[in-house]
RNA sequence: CGCGGGGUAGAGCAGUCUGGUAGCUCGUCAGGCUCAUAACCUGAAGGUCGUUGGUUCAAAUCCUUCCCCCGCAACCA
C-alpha cells in the first residue's frame, strides 16, 4: 500500500518561522500515522528558490545567487530536522535534477502554449500582471509598485481548463479540503479563466525555458512540479504515488494548488494528486505576525525553550486543522502543564512507578473484570478510532481520540484502585495492572506520530519496539520494566 | 445588492443539515482519593443561544428584519 504526502516547498526569501514548521509537521505527523499503519509512504518537502525576490536579496547581501540560495536552503533544511521532520526527500529547485523535471513538464504542455506580446502593468515584487482594474493609487493590489511593460511571453492556454477543472471538482468532492475552501476555488473559476502568462524574461534566476534562452519560467510551474521531480520524473512513472498523494498547503496558495496545478497536469496527461489540503493562520497573541510589528514566531526559539514535542502537540491541539488559530505562551503552558503532564505525563508515572514500587515484576494477567475489559477494548480501538479522522486530515480529532483514552485510563486508576489491592494482596491486582498496560501501550501507540521522541520513552518503559501499529495486538508477557521518570515536567516559565 | 463564514455560560468552541431535557475544554466553588508530576476522580454554580417579527404543540435549530465581526475577491506559512 503507498501513500505519498506533501508540504509546499518554501520561499527562501526570509528566515522559517512557525508557519513553515506548521505545515512540515502536520505532513510528518501524517506520513508517521501512514508508516506504523503499515504503508509505504513517500513525504517530499523542500525550497523554491527561483525568482527575482531571490536574486536581488542575494544582491543586497553582496552574495552570489546561488551562495545565497545555499545559505538559506540550510535554514530549512536545520529547522526540518529540529522540528523531527521525517521526509524521505528535501529538493531544491535549483538542483538539476529538477531543472530537468521542469523543462520536460514544459514540453509536455507545449501544445497548450503560445506565445504573444503582453502589454499591461506588471508588479517586478510579485512577478506578476496586474488588471488595469485592479490597480489603485498607481499601486498593485499587494502593495506593490506597477509599471507598463510591453514584452514577450509565453501564454498557458488555462481558459481551456474552466470547464473540465469544474467537472472533476464535481466529480471529486473531497479533492479540495476544507469545504469552506473547495467552495472559494469554485466560485474563483466559475467567474471565469484567462490564460495564463507563463514565461519571465526580465530576469534570469530561474529555469530556462526548453529552446528559448531569453525566457525562464514563471515560478508557479516551475515550484508545482517539484512534487513530480520527487517522484521520479520524467524518468519514473508518477501514477504510483500521484494517485495517492495529498497536498499541505497554506490557505494562500490553494489556488495555484487547486487550480493551476490541475490544470498542467490535465494538460499533460499526467495524474492528478487525491487531495489538496489548505491549512489555517497563526496569529500572536490576538494580533498578524508580520516582521515590522517583530512578533513572528520563531520555532527555534519554541523548541528551546518548550521542547519539540511539546510544540508538535499544541499545533495541533489547540486549533482543528484547516482553520485559524492563535499563538501565546500561555495558551502553550497550558497545553503543557494541563494536558501533557497532569493528564497523560502523571497517567504514565502513577501507573508504571506503581508497577515499580509494588511488584517489581509485571505480571501479565489476560482474565478481565467487566470494567477493565471495557478498557482494553477501547484501547485496541484507538487506532481505528483515529484512522478515520488522519484519513481526513482532522489530527485534531484524532488526539482528541486519544485524550479520551487518557481520560477513562485515569478514571479506570481512581475506579479500580490498584493501591488498595495490593495491600490486600488480591490477585485481581494483576489483571487491573495488565489492562492499565495495555491502555498506555495503546495511548503510546496514538501519540507516536504527533510526539515521536515521547513515544519512544514510553516504548522504552514498557519494552516495546514501537515500529507498527501490529505491535498493539502482541500480550505482554511477565517482565521487568525499566524504573519510569515523569515524561512532562510542568512548565514554570514565566510568560 | 460581488461571493462566503460567523455571533451559544467569565474565556475558547461544539450543537443548527434531519426542530423535542443546551454540551465540551479551561476558569470558579464544593466533595472524594492518597498510586502519581499539589497530580487524578466526582459533583455544583454560571447561558432569556446577536436583534426583530413569523411558522409550529414545541425554535439555538426553519422563514424574516436589522446590527456587529471575519475570510475570499486582491501571491504573507
Amino acid at each position: 500500500m503507498n501513500f505519498c504526502i506533501t508540504t509546499p516547498i518554501y520561499y527562501i526569501n526570509g528566515d522559517p518561522h512557525i508557519g513553515h514548521a506548521y505545515a512540515s509537521i502536520a505532513a510528518d505527523i501524517v506520513a508517521r500515522f501512514k508508516r506504523l499503519d503499515g504503508y509505504t509512504v513517500h513525504f517530499s518537502t523542500g525550497t523554491d528558490e527561483h525568482g527575482i525576490k531571490v536574486a536581488r536579496a542575494a544582491e543586497a547581501k553582496h552574495m552570489e545567487t546561488c551562495a545565497y540560495s545555499d545559505m538559506m536552503a540550510q535554514r530549512f533544511i536545520d529547522i526540518a530536522k529540529r522540528m523531527n521532520i521525517a521526509a524521505n526527500d528535501f529538493i531544491r529547485t535549483t538542483e538539476p535534477r529538477h531543472i530537468k523535471a521542469a523543462q520536460a513538464m514544459w514540453c509536455m504542455l507545449e501544445h497548450d502554449i503560445y506565445k504573444d506580446r503582453y502589454v499591461g502593468w506588471y508588479d517586478a515584487r510579485d512577478e506578476a500582471f496586474v488588471a488595469e482594474s485592479d490597480i489603485v493609487d498607481g499601486k498593485a493590489p499587494s502593495g506593490g509598485t506597477v509599471e507598463w511593460m510591453e514584452e514577450e511571453s509565453y501564454f498557458f492556454r488555462l481558459s481551456a481548463y474552466q470547464d473540465k477543472l469544474l467537472e472533476y471538482y464535481e466529480a471529486n468532492p473531497d479533492f479540495i479540503s476544507p469545504i469552506s475552501r473547495r467552495n472559494e476555488v469554485i466560485a474563483f473559476v466559475k467567474s471565469g479563466l484567462k490564460d495564463l502568462s507563463i514565461s519571465r524574461s526580465q530576469f534570469s534566476w530561474g529555469v530556462p525555458v526548453p529552446g528559448d534562452n531569453k525566457h525562464v519560467m514563471y515560478v508557479w510551474i516551475d515550484a508545482l512540479v517539484n512534487y513530480l521531480t520527487s517522484q521520479g520524473f520524467p524518468n519514473n512513472d508518477v501514477s504510483k504515488w500521484m494517485n495517492e498523494c495529498v497536498h499541505i498547503v497554506g490557505k494562500e496558495i490553494l489556488r495555484f494548488h487547486a487550480v493551476y496545478w490541475p490544470a498542467f497536469l490535465m494538460s499533460a496527461g499526467l495524474p492528478l494528486p487525491k487531495k489538496i489540503f489548505a491549512h489555517g493562520w497563526w496569529t500572536c497573541e490576538g494580533q498578524k505576525m508580520s516582521k515590522s510589528v517583530g512578533n513572528v514566531v520563531d520555532p527555534n526559539i519554541v523548541a528551546d525553550k518548550y521542547g519539540v514535542d511539546q510544540l508538535r502537540y499544541f499545533l495541533f491541539r489547540e486549533v482543528p486543522f484547516g482553520e485559524d488559530g492563535d499563538f501565546s505562551e500561555q495558551a502553550l503552558q497550558n497545553r503543557i502543564n494541563y494536558d501533557l503532564a497532569n493528564d497523560l505525563g502523571n497517567l504514565v508515572q502513577r501507573v508504571l512507578a506503581f508497577i515499580q514500587k509494588t511488584k517489581g515484576l509485571f505480571t501479565a494477567q489476560y482474565c478481565f473484570q467487566p470494567e477493565a475489559a471495557q478498557l482494553v477494548d477501547h484501547a485496541h480501538d484507538l487506532i481505528n478510532q483515529m484512522r478515520s479522522h488522519i484519513d481526513e486530515q482532522n489530527l485534531f480529532g484524532a488526539l482528541q481520540c486519544v485524550w479520551g483514552l487518557v481520560s477513562r485510563t485515569n478514571k479506570f486508576v481512581n475506579d479500580s484502585r490498584p493501591w488498595e489491592l495490593a495491600k490486600k494482596q488480591d490477585p485481581q491486582l494483576n489483571s487491573v495492572l495488565t489492562a492499565l498496560c495495555e491502555a498506555i501501550r495503546a495511548i503510546a501507540f496514538g501519540i507516536a506520530p504527533f510526539m515521536p521522541d515521547t513515544a519512544k520513552k514510553i516504548f522504552e518503559y514498557m519494552n516495546i519496539e514501537g515500529k507498527s501499529f501490529s505491535e498493539i495486538q502482541i500480550k505482554f508477557v511477565d517482565q521487568k520494566f525499566p524504573v519510569p521518570s515523569p515524561l512532562f515536567p510542568k512548565d514554570t516559565h514565566a510568560c
